[in-house]
RNA sequence: GGGCCAUUAGCUCAGUCGGUAGAGCACCUGACUUUUAAUCAGGUUGUCGGAGGUUCGAUCCCUCCAUGGCUCACCA
């Protein structure tokens, strides 16, 4: 029953601790068990006419009072929004009006009362009684301008979603917009799976991964980098269409659109290829965006942007040569590259291929000026070692990224089921890897046992979540679409 | 990891050209039976993020540290 021991009570928390300990002395209860409740707060207003002069019971926080001599105003907040009791002493006697007087903002009531309307018009409930059903030993932040501090939002979500409505709303969002993307899934017949968290080998993406130990059979373990692997082995095994919507870790930076810990959605599909995905990729965030927000226009900081198919489709180095005027195409040498790359202020390593100049061109002169939906089309060879290769164009891949407000919110391709090929680009990945590329991605030889089997021709996608919702609630950084993000522990400091 | 900025009452913030601090909300006392950022009268609240240094004196200047924000880098 302490507060944090390494933390001072003030004054405000001692008066309510003391307040607790009368309680406790007397016959009331601080702490109740269960209220029954009948209604919530905001269909009072909202059907009014079905519930005036109705005896309504229901529960929430005390988030403000005005006392008015022998008579009170309250604001009960419940999950729906707020209700104003009114409670007069004549009504509830004088014993238990004096009672509420001694309850402070933050306390959890429930009340039972009738529902009408005052002189100024607002819905409110005539208390008959009520009852204390948590006492709440913090006071709360401040009543008007909430709780602004966004380190202490971060590290007391709670307290953020106690006084701050927008950020209740956007978490509803977030749920909102899993359920259509899951119902919308289930409906085309694909199958939610779960595969492991746990990896033996971190595989499925570029990225450093976080190590864990398995005690009883001593071996190191990876968190998850990507489902990828797991999920194209369950396509060798005759489920056709699956998806997972769970977490990734990557051991990596942290900003505003980046959490080590971050929810994706993966699908595959057999019989499919990445036009495909495309398709599906633009009917499956328009249909999200229509049923969670009635429209499939949204404003993100100030831009307009239509999630309407059929969104623009070009290559990258069509792309590449409508923003910086070169044609890879026309390129085969690497001093050719390298030197075009310079003339519009790229830089780039002495290792890298023509493959990965034209994705660092890309990446540094064309990302930021794709504001509205766009499949940027064929990524070369070197960057996707699990993408099918094009067979006419052997350096490039049947992969695409989509991108909105410059920011990757969808990677898919047509999944590489040659397993003599995926072979050999795991061996370059390895030896990248040898070379001291942390990334680069690890040997899975039961992976490639799996395609030996035969996996038939696969479109797979992945779609960011967390940078999906952060979209569609107009919010700037992943950490407002993210409950809990991570944050380094609290200091004593 | 680099740069810039922030950290003052429970919350939102002001402030001290260096003389140990203030407002609003919250809280306490009193008045008030339709108010709603209720109102009116009075009152309380602080290791001024931490540790050193300079100084007669530091919340303020300097150094280091901690946490956070923005940004760059890294990174799908």
């Amino acid at each position: 029953m302490t507060a944090n021991n390494k933390e001072e009570l003030n004054d405000l928390m001692l008066q309510r601790r003391e307040k607790l300990s009368g309680l406790r002395q007397s016959e009331k209860v601080a702490f109740a068990e269960k209220y029954e409740i009948t209604e919530y707060a905001a269909p009072l207003e909202d059907n009014f006419a079905d519930f005036e002069e109705e005896s309504v019971q229901l529960a929430g926080r005390l988030m403000a009072i005005r006392t008015h001599g022998k008579a009170s105003f309250a604001d009960l907040m419940d999950k729906t929004g707020r209700v104003q009791l009114y409670i007069k002493q004549n009504l509830v006697g004088e014993d238990e009006y004096d009672f509420f007087q001694e309850l402070d903002l933050g306390d959890i009531i429930g009340v039972t009362g009738t529902v009408f309307k005052t002189r100024r018009g607002e819905v409110s409930i005539r208390v008959k009684s009520f009852e204390l059903l948590t006492k709440s030993l913090r006071p709360l932040p401040e009543k008007f301008h909430g709780l602004k501090d966004k380190e202490l939002r971060y590290r007391q979500r709670y307290l953020d979603l106690i006084v701050n409505p927008e950020v209740r709303e956007t978490f509803k969002i977030r749920s909102e917009i899993i359920r259509e993307m899951r119902r919308y899934l289930e409906d085309k017949d694909f199958l939610e799976v779960e595969t492991p968290m746990m990896h033996p080998i971190a595989g499925g993406a570029t990225a450093r991964p976080f190590i864990t130990h398995h005690n009883a059979l001593d071996m190191d373990l990876y968190l998850r980098i990507a489902p990828e692997l797991y999920l194209k082995r369950l396509i060798v095994g005759g489920f056709d269409k699956v998806f997972e919507i769970n977490r990734n870790f990557r051991n990596e930076g942290m900003s505003y659109k980046h959490n080590p810990e971050f929810t994706m959605m993966e699908l595959y599909q057999a019989q499919a290829d990445y036009h495909d995905m495309m398709e599906l990729t633009e009917n499956l965030i328009s249909n999200v965006a229509e049923k969670v927000l009635g429209t499939t226009t949204v404003t993100y900081d100030d831009q307009e942007i239509d999630f309407a198919p059929p969104w623009k489709r070009i290559t990258m180095v069509e792309a590449v040569e409508e923003f910086t005027g070169i044609n890879f195409k026309e390129i085969d040498d690497i001093e050719t590259a390298r030197k075009e790359a310079k003339n519009v202020g790229v830089h780039v390593e002495d290792d890298m291929s023509v493959g990965e100049i034209l994705n660092e061109v890309f990446e540094e002169r064309v990302e930021e000026k794709l504001i509205q939906p766009t499949f940027i089309m064929d990524y070369p060879i070197e960057v996707s070692p699990l993408a099918k290769n094009k067979e006419n164009d052997p350096g490039f891949t049947y992969r695409f990224e989509a991108f909105v407000y410059s920011r990757e919110i969808a990677n898919a391709f047509s999944e590489l089921n040659d397993p003599e090929e995926q072979y050999r680009r795991f061996n370059k990945q390895v030896e990248m890897r040898e070379a001291g590329d942390e990334e680069a991605q690890m040997m899975d030889e039961d992976f490639i046992r799996a395609l030996e089997y035969g996996m038939p021709p696969t479109g797979g996608l992945g779609i960011g979540i967390d940078r999906l919702v952060m979209l569609m609630t107009n919010t700037s950084s992943i950490r407002d679409v993210i409950l809990f993000p991570t944050m380094r522990p609290e200091s004593n400091n």
